[in-house]
DNA sequence: CCCTGTTGGTGATATATTATCAACAATGGT
DNA sequence: ACCATTGTTGATAATATATCACCAACAGGG
């Protein structure tokens, strides 16, 4: 059914900003995996350096292998040095929290982050791994991302988040037809309790979407006058960082987005 | 023999700065595993975002994936963002390139650099899997990183890489006892050619070597007088390094390169 | 102090995946 | 038009893997 790598590297996804060191024992029962088999693949990985594993504690955490391969992809295609920037940018314009995820295998990797500087704020969990079906970045790329990856997506099973969250393909794929439509996503309580989000797709250079930028609004503050504003920011940083990277947005695209983007 | 997921990952360390970028059959040449194996390997690693492949040309780099993990490490243990400023310090005393690497399964791993400003200087490729036999950091690693990294490496088929690359694993041996006695190592033109290394370990907080800062100076500018210079440099930047990681010398390490440490 | 519940780790065997080889279509260079 | 190379796919033999039970070590709790 699935490769021994692939099941292996899943377990690398319930490393978190807030669970950085797992247990064996843990791990095994978070991945539903067997623990002795749990045990010969981070032993796999501790060999190249993907994981470490304490000496005294005995538990695991990502290994030094992580940032070397991370400094070879940033030096090649210095994505994050590019985003990190704009995201700024789009936070003050905002106010509230912006990040930026790419498409990296079945769901999307938050790859950058800038946090609103208000008390009362929405807070990521840094390099979490972002479903599709539940997040606004998700829909906008899902919106643009070819109909390969939308099959896919809409044939997979879609896992409960809130009591927001969408399960159904058919009413899915349909949010997702309203996104095309407008040129940008809209989500509200579908991942996380008390969290709106409105992303834009970030397009590559054969004009496919290749990730998001979104901006994540505590849902009760979420006015109509704030909407349009993020709306605006939102569609001017993904089109910022789509010519920072080199990308196209498809001509339809740049035509349908562009009353939305005037300063107000 | 060897886990399918170790020779899955020992792919990834073919991807470097000057070829970030690589073809599937290129792949299979270099690590010398079968083309349809590593077809299915790559495909399995796309599938969770480590590596990812361009549509058009089909080939294959790092995937966003990585960006995630190094994040969720670095935000958890900031290792490089505490190890940057430290280089660009020791690079700016000792005019020359400066980097740290980290131990990273059965290698060292470049994680931070900062080159000469100099026209004439060691051009490091960024994110390098580093020999422990044939650098100075593998050396100073060797001497302070306990018996069972020792053992292991001294009984593993030591790789030529220049005409002065020491094979004999009873000279390497030899080699590191010197390195442990002085408190630092170094190396000449063992890895690449007309390169001298000095090089220094970073404890950990059990006062174990989990790494190590490295000058590396073309071999025909190293004088005397330079290498003193570095030497001091060096030992100064390792121990700051290790106190800022929340690491701990060995009593005995810190008696001994104290009076090496004097700034002249 | 024992008892119970953890933890990380290890072997043996049936099972399932993987390695290998050949063949294929598609591409690009000469 | 040819030749060489690319990425890709199947079939089968060979091999690594999943699963289970078990073990030693440790931590509380009674």
């Amino acid at each position: 059914m699935s490769s021994t790598v692939v099941k292996a590297l899943m377990l690398l996804e319930h490393f978190s900003e807030d669970e950085p060191e797992l247990g064996l024992s843990e791990l095994a029962r978070r991945s539903g995996v067997d623990k002795a088999a749990v045990h010969r693949m981070l032993g796999a990985m501790a060999e190249t350096g993907l994981v470490e594993q304490q000496m005294d504690s005995r538990l695991y955490r990502l290994g030094a292998g992580v940032l070397r391969l991370a400094r070879v992809r940033e030096i090649a295609f210095p994505i994050s040095s590019i985003v990190q920037p704009l995201l700024e940018n789009l936070s003050a314009e905002t106010s509230e929290t912006a990040h930026a995820s790419l498409i990296s295998g079945r769901a999307l990797a938050n790859i950058a982050t800038c946090e609103s500087k208000k008390g009362n704020r929405v807070s990521l969990i840094a390099g979490e791994v972002l479903p599709y079906h539940s997040t606004a970045s998700g829909l906008a790329v899902l919106a643009y991302g070819g109909d390969a990856l939308l099959d896919r997506v809409l044939s997979s099973t879609l896992e409960v988040k809130t009591r927001f969250t969408i399960t159904d393909a058919e009413e899915l794929s349909a949010r997702i037809d309203v996104a095309r439509q407008r040129g940008f996503s809209e989500s509200d309580q579908t991942n996380e309790e008390d969290v709106h989000g409105i992303a834009a797709p970030i397009f590559d250079r054969m004009s496919v979407a290749c990730g998001a930028v979104s901006v994540s609004t505590p849902s009760h503050r979420m006015t109509d006058e704030q909407r349009q504003l993020t709306i605006g920011a939102v569609l001017r940083a993904a089109t910022t960082i789509t010519d920072g990277l080199g990308g196209k947005q498809p001509r339809s695209y740049a035509n349908l987005i562009a009353p939305l983007m005037v300063k107000s």
